[in-house]
DNA sequence: CGATCTACCTGATGGC
DNA sequence: TGCCATCAGGTAGATC
């Protein structure tokens, strides 16, 4: 479900709503969610009585750091959402697998039909070093800011199609399905075409694409599909789907040329484009 | 190195 | 109404 965007979304929200306040206890449904933790009691004796003291972004991971040097980690995978709860007693909703309550009230949830998604604690220090996939992590694109040059240096470097290269979460961090096919219609580059192969024009309006695209998805808070799987801290659904170029939307004129958007299945999931202006 | 498949899960949707 | 297939924002690991 959620791409960098939806991921910076959510990061902005919690860095206003749990930024200073105090974990009280936490109360997790089982051991999925926490599954990098022995027990639920070793995951929620790291966090009980810590403050979040700042939130931070790398790629699709969250980052809330606590006082005493540790960070909770937070992917949400396919489904996972993060949910503010004003008090205690509002409705827990099905699949809430972790509930953090803070002492000045108020809690953070965890909510993951499909259970792709993890929470865990480590250690700050070591995260980006002993953590793989964080470890492992290319450029984030709108945290490290590089330049078109630099940006086409590793293009050219490599050999895959494009599609696959803005995926790569170890070449750059946060893209995923949504964001590479609206990214590859932005540039008028089709997902099949070879890194490698660009011009030095190509590869401007790529890294343009890239950077105004997930600006502009940021702006809107984020892509929610007809599921609304995806929902910002409060549980609102994000705006960016109502701009979207091509995905998810087969059939419908290219907001370009008029001509039909296309789907195809490239490695078992759906890629949009449009067959006139991507070349 | 890159591409492709499988597995991990639940739920919504559409055809028959 | 039920049953079955297909699809969905992600990632890791095996295999070629």
């Amino acid at each position: 479900m959620p791409e960098l965007p939806e991921v910076e979304v959510v990061r902005r929200d919690l860095e206003r709503e749990v930024v200073g306040k105090r974990v009280k206890s936490v109360e997790a449904d089982g051991m999925r969610s926490i599954r990098r933790h022995h027990s639920r009691k070793q995951f929620a004796g790291r966090l009980e009585g810590k403050k979040m003291t700042g939130v931070e972004r790398r790629g699709k991971y969250i980052l809330v750091k606590l006082e005493g040097g540790d960070v909770l980690v937070i992917h949400l995978g396919m489904s996972g959402q993060l949910v503010r709860s004003k008090g205690t007693r509002e409705q827990m909703a099905k699949h809430t697998h972790v509930v953090i309550t803070f002492t000045q009230g108020g809690q953070l949830r965890f909510i993951d039909p499909r259970t792709f998604g993890e929470m865990f604690v480590t250690e700050l220090d070591i995260v980006e070093k002993e953590v793989n996939e964080l470890a492992h992590l290319g450029i984030d694109p709108l945290e490290n800011a590089m330049s078109w040059e630099e940006f086409g240096r590793l293009v050219a470097s490599r050999h895959a199609k494009l599609k696959s290269m803005l995926m790569d979460q170890k070449f750059l961090a946060g893209i995923g399905n949504i964001y590479s096919d609206e990214i590859l219609w932005g540039a008028g580059l089709r997902w099949d075409r070879m890194s490698d192969s660009l011009s030095p024009e190509e590869i401007r309006r790529l890294y343009r694409a890239m950077m105004e695209t997930l600006q502009e998805a940021v702006k809107y808070r984020g892509s929610s599909l007809a599921d609304e799987q995806y929902v910002d801290l409060y549980g609102k659904p994000g705006e960016f789907q109502e701009h979207h170029k091509v995905y998810a939307r087969e059939g419908e004129a290219c907001r370009r040329c008029r001509r039909p958007v296309v789907r195809q299945r490239v490695g078992g999931r759906s890629t949009f484009f449009c067959e006139a202006c991507q070349v």
